[in-house]
DNA sequence: CCCCGAAGTTGACGGCGTCAACATGCAATC
DNA sequence: GATTGCATGTTGACGCCGTCAACTTCGGGG
């Protein structure tokens, strides 16, 4: 393994060297890389998606890509800021996973909103379960993200918009949907993305860490339905 | 704090030479401890209460202990072990925090029921926010507690029971309770703990890193029961 | 009383994150 | 087109970590 990681490094500095790099600029020379901080985030992602946000190890992410350790801080303020560029990308997954489940369910009225929470609730799941590692990485509260914040204030924002909010953002739209069209009461809306967050990210942490680690596909889907039919009527009720 | 550190550590060297400390046996001797094992365990617990499962550094603890690194081998097999031991004892206080919430709601029939289910959340969730080192300790996935589960098979059950498993058990009887008592159908009954421990947990989360984690103790509260709430009114649904 | 094994110590190794000082080579300037 | 400047990488070092091997100390059972 010590020598695969070398063998890939290798491969990286020689793709490098010819040009070859899928988004390498025009990097023919040995000594710069060409696109060094991109590189060095795949490798990490790599890392993360096999043993999670401790194994993002920027002596190993600068190893996997063939370049010394310290050259990764001519591109991250440190390895905290290379976990943060691996939060982001696992939070970008995440989103396209509830995305996927989301697409699948068109129409309208109550019976397609909830349609649509389920999906939602599958998807996010879903994407804990097929990358445990990076979905951990995701939610880990060390590594400030794109919008980094410490104890007071905003530090720097590199994205358009938190990635961190665009998933939650497509939870209230589809809260939202569900009160307009009659499936939840209004008096029950204020909050209700609280109590769905909690579940699926609670029943991930099941799958992941707890007691439903060892439970197959179909049996996995089957507690999914379950746990997300019970946030989804516990919202409905009078 | 490096000379805090250390000035902790010639403390409880100190209390050990002279045997004042609680639960030494009788080490009056500066070389042999006499109760380096829970030393150790209290200076970790101390660490991790303090900075979570990262800051639990063997070699910190046996310097806040006044004592070589390596003595912590002749009691644990290694950092995970430790580890394991403070996720323990935060499990243990978690315990006993969703009782003292518990033991607060007397009394028999519906209402009490869903009272105690609301309690034991509100006890859950309080102990997170109000030990948050503790609690993510207590979570960790790392760090083998004592009924260590490895890939195949149990490796080791020092207690009597797995704390982890204890409230848990809290749960299912309240659930149970639930139902006898006609507040949540029968037909509801099977996989509804999964459903209460992941909203509990992921509400927990979302206090500790999300978007809950600066409000204010009432606040909390308030959200706290809408939660619970929320759950629990799902699995009352027809 | 002795002595043996449990409990602690020192020293070392490799790996980590990080900093300072040095090397290289692309690109803009004259 | 040669010169030079600055971004990009490299080497070496420091202190911290977990862990192992070998040595030392001590207290209780023959």
């Amino acid at each position: 393994m010590q020598a695969n990681s070398e063998a890939t490094g290798e491969a990286e500095r020689e793709a490098a060297r010819t040009g070859v790099a899928g988004s390498g600029t025009r990097g023919k020379g040995r000594y710069h890389h060409g696109d060094l901080r991109n590189a060095l985030i795949r490798a990490a992602i790599e890392l993360a998606a096999e043993g999670g946000p401790d194994a993002v190890v920027l002596r190993a992410a600068a190893r996997k890509v063939g370049v010394s350790a310290t050259a990764a801080y001519r591109h991250f303020d440190g390895q905290t800021d290379l976990l943060g560029a691996v939060k982001d990308y696992g939070q970008q997954r995440l989103v396209a996973s509830m995305e996927d489940c989301g697409r699948e369910v068109g129409g309208q009225g109550p019976e397609a909103a909830r349609e649509r929470m389920m999906a939602l609730g599958r998807g996010y799941i879903r994407f804990a379960r097929r990358e445990p590692g990076l979905y951990r990485t995701a939610f880990c509260h060390k590594a400030l993200g794109s919008l980094g914040i410490t104890a007071e204030g905003v530090v720097e924002d590199r994205g358009p918009l938190t990635l961190e909010a665009r998933s939650f953002e497509m939870l209230t739209d589809t809260l939202d949907e569900a009160v307009a069209v009659g499936l939840i009461a209004p008096e029950r809306r204020p909050g209700a993305e609280l109590s769905a967050w909690a579940m699926v990210h609670g029943a991930a942490m099941l799958f992941l860490d707890g007691p439903l680690g060892a439970l197959g596909e179909e049996q996995a889907d089957y507690v999914i339905e379950r746990v997300v039919g019970d946030v989804v009527a516990g919202l409905m009720s009078p």
